[in-house]
RNA sequence: GGUCGGAUGGCCGAGCGGCUAGGCACGGGUCUGCAAAACCUUUUACACCGGUUCGAAUCCGGUUCCGACCUCCA
């Protein structure tokens, strides 16, 4: 592998080289949250992935401009009878402002990632700031003919487009295809008739009286159609062309797919490199409504959910999370879960014992080729498994160091605690997760382990015993160690 | 129905022509007053049937399952 970096482009299908438009400057986008819900685990995925993409990019000295979008313009329910905004329904249900709805969840959003430690992005944009930009689009593409206005709706052509785009070279779908499809099974929303093709998509879409998250248009009182918003914002923030586009892989098609035919007939180039992160399912199964097993980040954080045994800590998520390439579909289940815990914490174990390791005059590895070993796995398309093997290899060294059967030089055991660190912490993005310790728990803690401590050179063995475990009743374990014994909380 | 992807040991999950991935669990061991924790360590694989090759989990063909998208979705 080379030592530059690689990722996977959906666009062409294949690993190339990244090389960013304006060097050293790189603009990436990734497609966010309808805030219409608490975050789920799915919605971790897309955060997490791009996250350690950021924190790459930034570590190789790029700079970058990452735009990740809130979307607080609501898209038309599927289960409806007819078009209803979900924003606006559930505002219209609770009885408050719609506003107040997205910003409710956009809270839950900030909330869940940050526990996660995810960095808050360069700018995040809220599709309702930017209704002006997405009509400024719209006219756009009317203009250049790939749009019509259709009772107060303004449609995409889908077919004029065709004839002088490929339309589907994102999602592989062909346009023969699309049409041949369509119709029957086609579910009867509202407006379809309205349409020239059931193919084509609106990009602005007319109002009915009971809508209540609308603005004012050439063309109707509504709001922008659902695709057309990240076409405006990553336009405006990453200009005309810009580096990488995310998304989960859901929305290749339609949601992608359209946004190049928009951007490209209203003169905006498309990115260079899509990336889209793959699924998450549930013991074997796909997450979903309808299966009654989805789970929310906060649920999996309380443990306050039927199907989970316990609860599992952010940083065990987002350990889980990476220890799954990105592209690939991952499962979760408690036993799974419980498996990313211990080996997060075997991690972490090891990260805090780097910089007290004792040197020696030689060393019993080779402690360059391990970190040239990371970059090129990072370099892989950002094969995390295969960098938390490799931090584990390493893991193992620092234990042995540390149990004096490996001898490493001062020079390396450096590079080791610098590289091993840079990884796991700057560009992994986990952190050690703190006991939930306090000033007074380790004052009360403090004097308990001291009597446990007497009892034991007494060899008052009942009494150490019965301290031992009403601790662990309380939820607190005692671990003994050769310099005396400390605690945390379970 | 159309398009695309996947089936790896008890579990999760890398690898994608020859070299033990890794984590967890289980077993063994070190440590300990005994435990726990921590650390060390052994074993268990590549859905099935053909083919290509000196050599295939990895490439090709077929079979069987599973999943995603085609409709809001990360």
């Amino acid at each position: 592998m080379s030592s530059r970096l690689h990722i996977y482009n959906t666009l062409t299908k294949q690993t190339e080289e990244f090389k960013p438009i304006n060097p050293p400057f790189v603009g990436m986008y990734l497609c966010g949250p309808t805030v219409y819900g608490d975050p789920h685990l799915g919605h971790s995925r897309g955060a997490v992935m791009m996250d350690v993409l950021f924190r790459y990019l930034s570590h190789l000295d790029y700079k970058v401009r990452y735009v990740r979008n809130i979307t607080d313009v609501g898209h038309l329910l599927n289960d409806a009878d007819e078009g209803e905004d979900k924003i606006g329904k559930i505002a219209k249900a609770n009885q408050v402002e719609p506003m107040e709805v997205a910003q409710q969840y956009t809270n839950a959003y900030h909330n869940a990632l940050e526990q996660m430690n995810v960095l808050p992005p360069s700018i995040e944009p809220r599709a309702s700031g930017h209704i002006i930009e997405q009509i400024e689009m719209v006219k756009e593409i009317i203009k250049n003919g790939f749009a019509y206005e259709s009772n107060g709706s303004v449609y995409f052509d889908v077919l004029k487009y065709a004839e002088s785009n490929d339309y589907g070279k994102l999602s592989g779908r062909k346009i023969e295809d699309l049409i041949a499809g369509a119709g029957e099974e086609r579910r009867s929303l509202e407006g379809q008739e309205e349409k020239k093709n059931p193919n084509d998509f609106a990009l602005w879409k007319k109002a009915t009286p009971e809508h209540i998250m609308k603005w004012n248009s050439p063309w109707s009182v509504g709001f922008p159609g659902w695709h057309i918003e990240c076409s405006a914002m990553s336009d405006k923030y990453l200009g005309k062309q810009f580096d990488i586009h995310a998304g989960g892989m859901d929305l290749l098609f339609p949601h992608h797919e359209s946004e190049i035919a928009q951007s490209s007939a209203c003169g905006c180039n498309t990115p260079n490199y899509w990336m889209h992160n793959n699924m998450i399912t549930i013991n074997g199964q796909k997450m979903a409504k309808s299966l009654n097993n989805g789970v929310l980040i906060e649920e999996l954080f309380s443990g306050n959910h039927h199907l989970l045994e316990q609860a599992y800590s952010p940083m065990t998520l987002r350990f889980f999370l990476l220890q799954a390439h990105y592209r690939s579909t991952l499962d979760f289940s408690n036993e799974a879960l419980q498996a990313a815990e211990k080996g997060y914490q075997r991690l972490m174990n090891a990260a805090a014992k780097t910089e007290g390791l004792v040197s020696s005059e030689s060393s019993d590895m080779d402690i360059q080729a391990w970190k040239d070993t990371l970059y090129e796995q990072m370099n892989n398309d950002m094969a995390t498994p295969q960098v938390i093997a490799t931090l584990f290899e390493a893991a193992k060294w620092i234990n042995e160091i540390d149990a004096k059967n490996l001898k490493i030089t001062a020079s390396d055991k450096n590079i080791l605690h610098t590289t091993f660190h840079n990884f796991t912490f700057q560009i992994l993005g986990l952190i050690p997760e703190e006991s939930g310790n306090n000033e007074a728990l380790d004052g009360v803690m403090s004097l308990v382990l001291d009597i446990r401590k007497t009892a034991k050179e007494n060899k008052d063995w009942p009494t150490a015993d019965k301290i031992r475990d009403g601790l662990k009743d309380a939820g607190i374990e005692v671990m003994d160690g050769k310099d005396g014994s400390t605690y945390k909380l379970k």
